[in-house]
DNA sequence: CTGTATCCATTTGGATACTG
DNA sequence: CAGTATCCAAATGGATACAG
């Protein structure tokens, strides 16, 4: 995620950045099937650390766009969700990314013309 | 633009970061509007160094989103356009550019919201 | 189980100087 | 003008250990 905002950054960049940050992309998308706990979105995703997922869900939590329950039982079990607001992002994302699988063929493509051309 | 591209990384995450990453959405979305050269793109975009420009451009050239026409003449003349490969992901990116406008106040208030509750 | 804290490696990205 | 090269500071992000 860049997750900076150090400073001065136009805020609407700023909500941009959450949504389409790296980890945030892969959460929005798996949380548009169904809500998701923690340990499941961390299999789902794949390759995430702790450290990560936690942050980015937190950011996006705090942006609106999930919705996190956590229950009060032991062991611990917080299940997250999307809001009514974060189902419109991640709609777009998923459509973004379905976008890429399409174009995939033709990226590739696009890459080795690219290379063949240079050292 | 979360260019690490290091290692083992589904291909098509690639993409999608290249298309999301902080200077790719901005270049994106400036050339959809018309071609641009390469210092106008600067002026347009804003506090973005001439090398990560320089980065950005060349990776969304590589993948088939942009072209790059420059011109043999003194000074050097480069302009930068969409191919319609390009111009496809550009419009999502836009219209998630433009729904974060639309939602940012929302964003916000939940931002409030969540900060009062936390010290 | 769901995190937080710490440490550390890698990456990002800006400033500056320089070239064709 | 349109970059490239270099250097360096800051941020990202993983691993590990630990806590509630």
């Amino acid at each position: 995620m860049a997750m900076a905002e150090s400073e001065a950054m136009c805020p609407e960049r700023l909500v941009m950045e959450h949504v389409t940050s790296r980890w945030g992309t892969l959460a929005l998308i798996a949380l548009l099937d169904r809500p998701h706990r923690f340990s499941e979105l961390r299999r789902e995703i794949g390759r995430v650390s702790e450290k990560m997922l936690a942050q980015t869900l937190r950011t996006l939590e705090r942006d609106g766009l999930v919705h996190r329950d956590a229950r009060p039982v032991i062991p611990p079990r917080v299940d997250y969700s999307l809001t009514d607001l974060g189902r419109e992002a991640a709609e777009q994302v998923r459509d973004l990314a379905r976008w890429t699988e399409r174009r995939l063929a033709a990226v590739e493509r696009a890459r080795e013309a690219y290379d063949a051309t240079r050292p």
